[in-house]
DNA sequence: GTCTATACCGGGATAGAC
DNA sequence: GTCTATCCCGGTATAGAC
């Protein structure tokens, strides 16, 4: 897929990596229900068939899109100290990328056999298992699923717009949500 | 709607309420996402056209199963005595019927009039709001949203099948809300 | 009140031209 | 690599028979 360096001189000079960027905003304004390939293309500016020459169909599309948020999560999660802060780097990112958990782990990526996807997901979950402090690797994983647990709350929270009402911020969401896990441990 | 103590005597006696509870299962098995009127009659052994007779369309259909979930939920969060408990309830009642916050508040169902939804959305909310103790409004809300946030949280990650490696139980998922929630206050 | 049949729409995916 | 054109499928919703 790589272009190694060439200028090719097509219509939109990388086409797949594009479609992956567009695809955040769908998921953003659309949601996981309504996400299609054919939304993706149309707010490409491509015809419909277009994506169909870098991704076999709409699960894969979705896979590569997963496997560039873990990774981007990641990093964001990595430049925080603790899993407190982390909660509040995931609120900010969903609330700006659109693709949260329920995207990087989607029950329909299970079948995709996709090796960047389950390379950069296990990252992050290294780096969040990291981040739970020396304690055992069980109690280390509790930490995270509790952490991710209040993360991912908040943010379904303000995306089906609970917080309407009360004009919240973004960065009072992440704040609280920070604090809910500080107070976990 | 109410059939009056009188055999009507026509195939199934109560369509509507056979399509709620068909609903319960169908979004149990598909997910909102996959919700549809035509997967529920499929289900419910009638025609597809069949549950237009006593809903104007999909979001009304899932206007009524928020209203049935609303009302079922707070009947079993009032059987507990507080806000931890309640998560833990939660945790149990949409791994048994599949209908939570996603669906009970789902953004789609804004624009429904359905005076029966509002009014049982706002009574569980008023027993939500009763369980946080002897606090401010503010304070109160805040804590009803934490816990919100925690039990619907774990409740995601059990459904989406994070847990699935752990042969981990409704029951102990239950337990790790009630006791973050806990923890939280 | 429920049926069958149908119009309509939109997304998934492919074929073949360029 | 992208286009246009097309097929298939399934869901929404309505019309009219029973």
């Amino acid at each position: 897929m790589q272009t190694g360096g060439m200028d090719v001189g097509y219509h939109h000079g990388d086409l797949r990596a594009a479609l992956i960027r567009t695809s955040f905003e769908v998921l953003a304004d659309c949601g996981l229900r309504r996400f299609s390939v054919a939304a993706v293309a149309r707010r490409s500016g491509v015809s419909s068939a277009a994506p169909y020459r870098h991704f076999p169909g709409r699960d894969h599309l979705l896979s590569a899109v997963s496997a560039v948020a873990a990774r981007e999560l990641r990093e964001a999660i990595e430049a925080t100290g603790s899993l407190a802060e982390a909660a509040g780097a995931y609120v900010r990112y969903v609330a700006r990328t659109g693709a949260g958990f329920h995207v990087i782990f989607a029950a329909e990526l299970y079948a995709v056999p996709d090796d960047e996807r389950r390379e950069q997901t296990r990252a992050l979950m290294t780096t969040l298992i990291d981040l739970a402090g020396d304690v055992s690797y069980e109690r280390a994983l509790q930490r995270v699923e509790a952490t991710i647990a209040v993360a991912h709350g908040y943010t379904s929270l303000f995306a089906d717009g609970f917080y309407d009402h009360h004009a919240t911020t973004v960065d009072e969401i992440a704040a609280r949500a920070t604090d809910a896990v500080r107070s976990l441990f």
